[in-house]
DNA sequence: TAGCGTTATGTCTGAATGGATATAGCGAAA
DNA sequence: TTTCGCTATATCCATTCAGACATAACGCTA
C-alpha cells in the first residue's frame, strides 16, 4: 500500500541522513523544513506557491513563515498584500544569507567523518 | 503561569541552539533525546531509572530504545529481565562508540562559523 | 516458593497538531 | 470601479501522539 519502507523492513536503499534544526527558546528557528520553504519563497516570489509546491497548506507555511520572521533580527520572508498578482512574497538579504549559512552547516555535517563512521554502524545498507 | 519564557517574548537569556537528528528512512535513529537516554540508562544501568530522571514515562523511553536497536545494525542497549534487581540495562560497546560520535558531532557544529555568525542574526540578545 | 523491581507490551484517553474551510483586506491593472 | 490572486486570520474537525494505567513475564534472592 505505501510504496515508502523503512528501516523496519531492513530496506537496502535508505541511508543515515543528518538533520539540523536551530532551536530559539522552545521554538525551532529554523530546520529542513522552514529552509526548502525559504527556496520555494525565493523561487516562485510566493508563499502560496511554495506551500502548493511542497504539497503544504498555506496556512501552514504562513504559521512557518511568521515563526521564522520572529525568530531573526528582522524577517526573512517581505510580503506584499495586493497589487500585481493579487501580492506576493520575497527572501529578504538576511534571509539568503541565513540560508546559506544553514545549507553550509548541512553540507559540512553531511561530509564529516562522524557521519562517515556512523553510517557504517547502522542496520545493513547497500551503500 | 509557565516560567519557561519563549522567542516571542524576547528574553534576553536564550540563545541559539544547534540540535542534530540522524534520521534513517522515517525514523529517527538517533537524536537529542535518544541520546541523553542512552547516558542516563550507562549511568544508572536502567531503563526505568533513567526515564524517572528525565520525567518520561517508562513506555516513552523503551520505545525510544527499542528504535535506537532497531536502527543500528547491533542493539546499542542490552537489557536483562528477571534477576538480582529485578533485571537492568546497560549500553553496548556500539552504543558508547555511537553516543561518542554524536556528542562530537554535536560539539563541532555548536562551535563551527556558521552557527557564530547566525547567532548574531537572530532576535537581539544579550550574549 | 514467595517477593521484588525490572523489562515488555497492550489499551485508553486527553492534548497537540495539521488540514479544510471560510472570509476579510489589499492594491495594481484592466 | 471592478476584478484578480495573494496575504492574513479565525474556526472547526480529523488524525496523530504522548501519557496514564494495567498487566504479564522473568529470574535472582531471601
Amino acid at each position: 500500500m505505501n510504496k515508502d519502507l523503512h528501516a523496519t523492513e531492513a530496506n537496502p536503499n535508505i541511508s543515515l541522513k543528518p538533520r539540523v534544526r536551530l532551536q530559539l527558546g522552545d521554538e525551532v528557528a529554523l530546520g529542513p523544513g522552514k529552509a526548502e520553504l525559504l527556496m520555494l519563497i525565493e523561487e516562485t516570489g510566493s508563499i502560496s506557491a511554495a506551500a502548493r509546491r511542497m504539497g503544504m497548506s498555506y496556512r501552514r507555511a504562513w504559521l512557518l513563515v511568521e515563526t521564522m520572521n520572529r525568530c531573526f533580527a528582522s524577517p526573512l520572508v517581505e510580503t506584499a498584500q495586493g497589487g500585481k498578482g493579487g501580492g506576493g512574497a520575497g527572501v529578504s538579504e538576511l534571509g539568503r544569507r541565513v540560508l546559506v549559512l544553514y545549507q553550509q552547516m548541512e553540507a559540512n555535517l553531511a561530509l564529516c567523518d562522524e557521519m562517515a563512521e556512523l553510517s557504517d554502524l547502522v542496520v545493513r545498507n547497500a551503500s
